[in-house]
DNA sequence: ACAAACTGTTGTAAATACTGAACGCTATTG
DNA sequence: CAATAGCGTTCAGTATTTACAACAGTTTGT
């Protein structure tokens, strides 16, 4: 979260000097220098103004993760998912040791009547899920779908969503959510 | 691209008043007004700051799309999925239609015998998945895994994997990766 | 109707970020 | 050995952003 180490790290792994990168970006080169000994936090227009040198937009710069090479857990038993649920729908969490988690993998179940509520939209990523098990209504925007075993679905994290089992068998999904909010 | 109108969004959308995210970020009420207004450009520290008092990382804020209207499909049939299977293993991808697929979402069958070969090393990212029937063998690395009924796995794309069936029933499996490379 | 509590929008003064011109340092070149 | 060109850092002055406080307008409650 450090935003002087994480320009100095893209600007080297350019090969940019700080006058050269401060010349394409239309800044002094003292600007780049306090920025990156974080003797300043810069503006928003100036690190934009900055990273156009690079070029590379600010989602980029922020989302850019110090990469970590963990030797972690690869394969999860049944009973080693975390256990995340919510009411009464059943979430299990697949990779619970992974650090830098792009995916929230899961397997999900929705005992008859069960409901996640209106979940307010969530700004970020895109979803999919597959229905392994019984039957689903699926609610996304205005619309709304009757997902059967082996149907699926895609869609934008943004849109409100809601899921709900109105039938009176229990459902079991796996969905896959990015970026993970877990 | 415009951080005044993206703030005043997100704001409204939690249902907050220029005062009160104000007072939950510790900043004052008339910094948030000029921001919305574009009459300033905050400082990385200031943004970060009001932010904390939604709350919402630097990620988050600039990743959001303002207008994604997209209508496309959402549900798609069992039948419906594109089959993109390579050799002996079926593969079938959800979200065709999708314009910014960012998860290739897959439902996978290794008939008895089925093997994908020693895949190269699939550029970055990270996959996970569950077994849903049958046996599979997985490898990462130089690790070997056996997976059952219910486990899971979560691993880096970079590492050389490889599934195998070396049982005799067919395998099912339903798998994530991110980000899409088909 | 009036007051109280809220909304967002301004000035002005204080705090912070940016520029431009130094500085010391290392490497390359004649 | 200069001399030149590059590097990143620092300092004083200027430009911008922020806090504090006052403002007008709208909603809530008595």
């Amino acid at each position: 979260m450090d935003v002087g180490v994480r320009l100095q790290s893209i600007r080297k792994l350019k090969g940019l000097s700080q006058r050269e990168l401060a010349k394409r970006a239309g800044v002094t080169n003292s600007t780049i220098s306090m920025i990156e000994k974080n003797s300043v936090s810069p503006s928003i227009s100036s690190l934009k103004k900055v990273l156009a040198g690079i070029p590379m937009s600010l989602v980029e710069f922020f989302s850019l993760d110090v990469e970590q090479d963990s030797n972690t857990q690869v394969v999860y038993k049944a009973n080693e998912l975390i256990d995340i649920s919510d009411g009464a729908v059943t979430m299990k969490l697949v990779g619970k040791a992974h650090p830098s988690r792009a995916i929230a993998f899961l397997s999900e179940t929705y005992p008859p009547g069960a409901d996640t509520g209106n979940e307010m939209l969530n700004h970020e990523g895109e979803e999919a899920g597959m229905l392994i098990e019984g039957r689903l209504e699926l609610v996304v925007g205005s619309e709304s779908y009757i997902l059967e075993k082996g149907d699926s679905y895609y869609f934008e994290s943004s849109k409100p969503h809601r899921f709900r089992n109105p039938y009176d068998e229990p459902a079991k999904l796996i969905s896959a959510t990015t970026p993970a909010n877990f």
